[in-house]
DNA sequence: CCCATGATGTTACCGTCGGTAACATATTGT
DNA sequence: ACAATATGTTACCGACGGTAACATCATGGG
């Protein structure tokens, strides 16, 4: 752990790996070997606290749908990528993508401009996304957004589904997904 | 208000609506003009009361998508008219729809089964649309499964988006994700 | 060398919330 | 008339988010 935050919030990670929703700030600071108050200089309240886990998650798996956007190969490629990365991505840790999803947006009523939505950010990259490939040339601007954050939502509440339904393999899931999107795109 | 149960729970809309996620038992309990065990009486906890008040509105909705669904006219037209009954919903309660989607399946971690996500209800739906859509024949059952979770978190996500910019009209909304999915389902 | 400063840590407390026990009062069907 | 059922109350519990008050320890400038 480099600096002290980070250690904290490693801990609080681990719980909310081990617990899922059961976490509360006395269980973080138990596993980080502190006490409350501490948790609350560092992060102000459980807002705060649940803002900064979910930016290192969110950041890192922008990251990787970032990386995915540009795969090569065309339009297909990259499009099978994309999906593939965001299922990979809460297969490999379903509490935190739990979390991020259906708790942490939700817990902190306050600042929603801060760590917004993650569908919607994610959205947001996909928009630009969108607007960049080659394949669909001249997009509608309109188009690309409303396109965008639709495609955000099928991963996501197909992610969801998925959850609840392991015996499917990611591949069957990614392939359909991908397959329905592929086709619609080509419309233009 | 015909029986007892009606009544409270036409307390606890107008509470949700009034006060947001800020909510209480007690705050709904002095709306309905009585204390917290009757409440308690009658719905079990907290997540029975979510449940019975999430199951009216998931009703009334799901019933004009149900009608969306079997619209006349071809695979096309049903899809646009699914999808704009679905944004027209949103846009005639969007506190109502909000409670919906974003608190009342997450707040009640316990019994998932009983009134799931609406989303995931609505994913249901379309799966047995989909299925028995004359246009795509005998569908890949996963593959309607799959499509319809998928869509549905389209539709909803594309909604929430919506919601924040009403300066775009429905119409545009649904005929960008209608043509989207036409296409894509053209691919069988 | 001393001591001010800032971070680290604690215990003990508060208000609120979800939920329940215990008890009292109508209403009603047989 | 009486048992059963529904209605209502007050008072409490444990857990949670959050805070106040106080103690400890390193460190670096006069």
């Amino acid at each position: 752990m480099t600096d002290r935050r980070s250690g904290l919030l490693e801990a609080a990670d681990r719980v909310v790996q081990r617990e899922g929703p059961d976490a509360s700030m006395n269980l973080i600071a138990a596993e980080a070997g502190i006490t409350k108050p501490i948790l609350y200089r560092h992060f102000g309240d459980k807002g705060g606290l649940y803002r900064a886990l979910a930016a290192r998650h969110i950041d890192e798996l922008l990251g990787r749908l970032r990386s995915a956007l540009v795969t090569r190969g065309g339009l297909a490629a990259r499009t099978r990528a994309t999906v593939d990365a965001y299922l990979a991505a809460i297969e490999s840790q379903p509490q935190v993508y739990r979390f991020l999803m259906h708790r942490a947006a939700v817990e902190d009523p306050g600042v929603r401009g801060d760590v917004d939505s993650f569908v919607r950010r994610f959205g947001d990259e996909l928009a630009a996304g969108i607007r960049s490939e080659p394949a669909l040339g001249n997009i509608d601007p309109l188009r690309a957004t409303v396109w965008a954050h639709g495609i955000a939502g099928l991963v996501q509440a197909t992610g969801d589904w998925w959850l609840d339904h392991p015996e499917v393999p990611r591949e069957a899931v990614v392939a359909e997904l991908s397959e329905l999107l592929i086709a619609g795109f080509n419309l233009s």
